[in-house]
DNA sequence: TTCATAGTTTCGATTATTATAAACTATAAT
DNA sequence: ATTATAGTTTATAATAATCGAAACTATGAA
């Protein structure tokens, strides 16, 4: 059990970045070779490799090869849902903060 | 844009510790004070009392103070969900790689 | 074969996470 | 007021994650 929640934790960790979570999001509906998401995502190519690396080896995307392109896919759809339950969760958070602030405002006069 | 993937990373780093989806899970159906999580899970109480300040801090957790004893509660089902999800995207994994080691042992003799 | 393009790997420096121990705070009971 | 119990905070040391730069590999075209 101990094992399962280490290698749990090691599947979120590999979310658990910015630049990832925009691969994610945009690879969510087609592959993508890395220089087609080098033209959407600012990073430097090296860097970039290093994210789709990553997230290979933790199994999150896999890869196609065409000619010189390699091409990323996600690997398994359950990972866009669960990215996209997250972002529920983080804007129901700052749809409660913008309550909180609006009844703030309502108090100063 | 930049900001959410930034705040949408805080919140799955939140969950990318073994320790804290344990607590997750152990929280997933009732609130439990400190004591009775430190009971469940193996943890010093310092480093129990860390993780749990951290996900307040991320509002993924809530907390109710009952005389000295302090209740923490999952703030949002959707964090179990999530958390749920990529537990399923780990049993595929393991499932695929039990798959191939099958397919090598067949090949065996 | 040589060159250009597409992508990856390695190395080093910087920053972030994590766990431990020790000191601290808050509440309730005596 | 003192003490015991429940929980938190702070400082610190060890480990891991991140990024940029430079060197590297693989494919296809001239």
């Amino acid at each position: 059990m101990k094992q399962i929640y280490e290698l749990h934790a090691e599947i979120c960790k590999t979310l658990a970045n910015p630049k990832r979570i925009e691969i994610i999001n945009t690879l969510r509906d087609k592959e993508m070779s890395v220089s087609e998401l080098l033209a959407k995502i600012k990073l430097k190519k090296a860097n970039l490799s290093q994210h789709l690396s990553l997230m290979r080896a933790k199994g999150i995307v896999k890869t196609r090869r065409d000619g010189t392109s390699i091409y990323y896919r996600i690997a398994n759809p359950k990972v866009v849902k669960a990215c996209d339950i997250m972002r529920e969760v983080l804007l129901g958070q700052l749809s409660e903060s913008n309550k909180t602030i609006n009844k703030l405002e309502r108090m100063k006069p």
